[in-house]
DNA sequence: CCAGGCCTTGAATCCACGA
DNA sequence: CTCGTGGATTCAAGGCCTG
């Protein structure tokens, strides 16, 4: 299945080479779909430790470093046009990116023509935190879906999403959990095989949403082969370009592993519904509680104050609403939720109250109440 | 409060004119933060570029995409070129857009020296949905975060926003409601008074994250101020630029309205590095700890002497508590604070009991009081 | 066999200050 | 400028080990 050249366009194979070189040999007009998951560029400048000292095993990978910026875009005008010819004309591609190129590719995509039609976030349910406190948690990674041109009618299976998505219209953000556990291919030293191995999931929802049984789908950033196996699983062709041989190799023993699913095993597949967590800090900012407002205990013996960020103080002491009942009572942990409260009506009324009133402001809710109406 | 042009830095003022000529009468270096959401029109772009403000009719005729494109990227460019200008060398920028222009900005911020820190997911609640069926509704909006060049060191009030999520650090995906009921803006009939008017709470986030008490805040796209009330609100300052009269006249009513919250309820949870430090030898002239007295690790495995100067000795080494930490484990750096202990009671303390004894006793206690007022 | 605790790990533009 | 050093900083899953 693997190999070096071919003019055909014959499916369900894996080119090793040069993306652009391979690309040129492809003819026109004869894909469905392309999915990309190009270098980011990432630009990390030196190592990081986390807290306990420890090396974050980063991406330093030889093909993710380019001179500068203008560099970068000149590569990915040459590999997005490349796709754009070989894109049938009522063609779609996805890219998947970060920060740092995500904004470079989507200029890109509109330089050339491509017409966006959505930009979708992977949130994902377990990224790598920040481990210096700097910044926020690089929680996600952004998608951009877009048809090859204004005028292509792309395929977009919508009564497939709304189903899958609990009979409601599947929103631009998607709750993903990141690739690990055994889906993660190992190399024979049981180290990653491939640093950024994109989850079988999100593959499968964007096979599900925008191809048709028997598409081809190509992958100009092969790796090791996650396009290639949903679109197997999935009853699609594909084709995947990958530069390093051990990588297609690697994709290559991946695939032939797969068992295509029967269609009917598609409708198992659920998505996870929103998490119902909403911080103290939220009720806050939804302005359920002004800063400057008074908690107590339910004897009344604590008064504490709330702030503008989400904090109480009481006694000289300041933190969330955990912290300071912790402290309030002389003990380790406390559930703020239920230890403050707020009076109403001349009454004490725990704040775990306003979290509800919340949730289901937030359409959180797993006991909807008064939603009728609206 | 509304002015027609002023060349003074003086703040909680709202300029009427174009943005990128007002923007070139502000001082360098005078802005603490921009945040803009600018136009994404290409319309609205295209006429920008027309002095004499005729209106076009049918754009796509006169200008081919690339043409709108490059006639948006240059506005973009002017006026974030001159945002940049006007920023301190710590300032930051927050732009806010969809997947018309955000992709755009984000090239026009990287090409002009900004450094990104995080792209954020704001999460509608409730988006509009996506009526005919042939798209992912479109339920987000992204914003970029990002500093004026790659060395500036940002406010970034991590322990606020961690203690306003229940003690876990914010995600760069935020859940919050478009501006809906009581808070949006109607005009005389009762119509919505401006068609993208953002939430207060996202205003709120952005401006507890990254700002001070008393910071500058800067909209170029003021609209109705929605920037400057939450700016009132916070006791931050503001500078608005509207070219829309009607639209500033709002916002400025608006403001008027605003009461700032009591600068008690701004107090934040003050970080440990915000702290005064006091190093390990102070502790050792306090007489905490004597010369000669024995430090030991968690596990009582090493036991190293403390000398007069604050420094350690251990099996031949010297230096301070961290280096000699580092030696001992075998590491490249260590908290000297955690991993030595010493013995009380019969019990292992770690050392940095010691030095909050030492700050209480100094008057320089960690627990917060009054930060607010810096 | 199960529960619970400990260790590892993931596309990361991740320090501040004084000499 | 650079360089050296003090010392602050992590969340959710999965795997493995122990009781």
């Amino acid at each position: 299945m693997v190999m070096r050249s071919s003019k055909a366009a014959s499916a369900n194979r894996i080119i090793v080479g040069d993306c652009i070189a391979a690309l040129k040999k492809l003819p026109d007009a004869s894909v469905d779909l392309v999915f990309a998951d190009p270098p980011y560029n990432l630009q990390l400048a030196s190592d990081l430790m986390r807290p306990n000292n420890t090396r974050v095993d980063g991406v330093d990978n030889e093909w993710d470093k380019f001179d500068s910026f203008a560099v970068y875009d000149r590569f990915s005008n040459a590999w997005l046009a490349e796709c754009r010819r070989v894109l049938k004309p009522d063609g779609a591609i996805w890219v998947i990116g970060s920060y740092h190129n995500i904004f470079r590719l989507g200029v890109s995509l509109q330089d050339l023509g491509f017409w966006i039609q959505n930009d979708v976030i992977w949130r994902k349910v377990n990224p790598m935190p920040n481990f210096r406190g700097k910044r926020f948690t690089n929680a996600h990674e952004t998608l951009i879906w877009a048809t090859r041109d204004q005028r292509s009618r792309a395929t977009f299976n919508y009564e497939s999403l709304k189903a899958l998505n609990d009979d409601l219209q599947m929103r631009s953000d998607w709750l993903i959990p990141i690739c690990s556990g055994p889906e993660r291919l190992k190399d024979d030293g049981g180290r990653k095989a491939h640093p950024t191995q994109k989850p079988e999931a999100l593959l499968q929802r964007v096979l599900l949403a925008t191809t048709k049984p028997g598409d081809v789908v190509l992958d100009p950033f092969f790796g090791t082969g996650t396009t290639g196996a949903v679109a197997k699983q999935l009853g699609r062709s594909f084709i995947g370009i990958e530069r390093d041989p051990d990588y297609a190799k690697a994709a290559e023993e991946r695939i032939a592993r797969v068992t295509p699913l029967p269609l009917t095993a598609l409708e198992t597949v659920r998505s996870k519904r929103a998490e119902p967590r909403v911080p103290f800090g939220q009720i806050v900012e939804m302005k359920l509680l002004t800063p400057g407002a008074t908690l107590l205990d339910s004897r009344k013996r604590i008064k504490a104050e709330v702030k503008a960020d989400g904090t109480l103080t009481w006694g000289g002491n300041q933190g969330s609403i955990h912290r300071l009942g912790a402290i309030a009572q002389g003990k380790s942990a406390c559930n703020g939720w239920t230890y403050w409260h707020f009076e109403a009506e001349g009454k004490l009324k725990p704040i775990d109250l306003l979290r509800e009133e919340a949730k289901r402001q937030l359409g959180l809710s797993s006991t909807p109440t008064l939603v009728a109406a609206e």
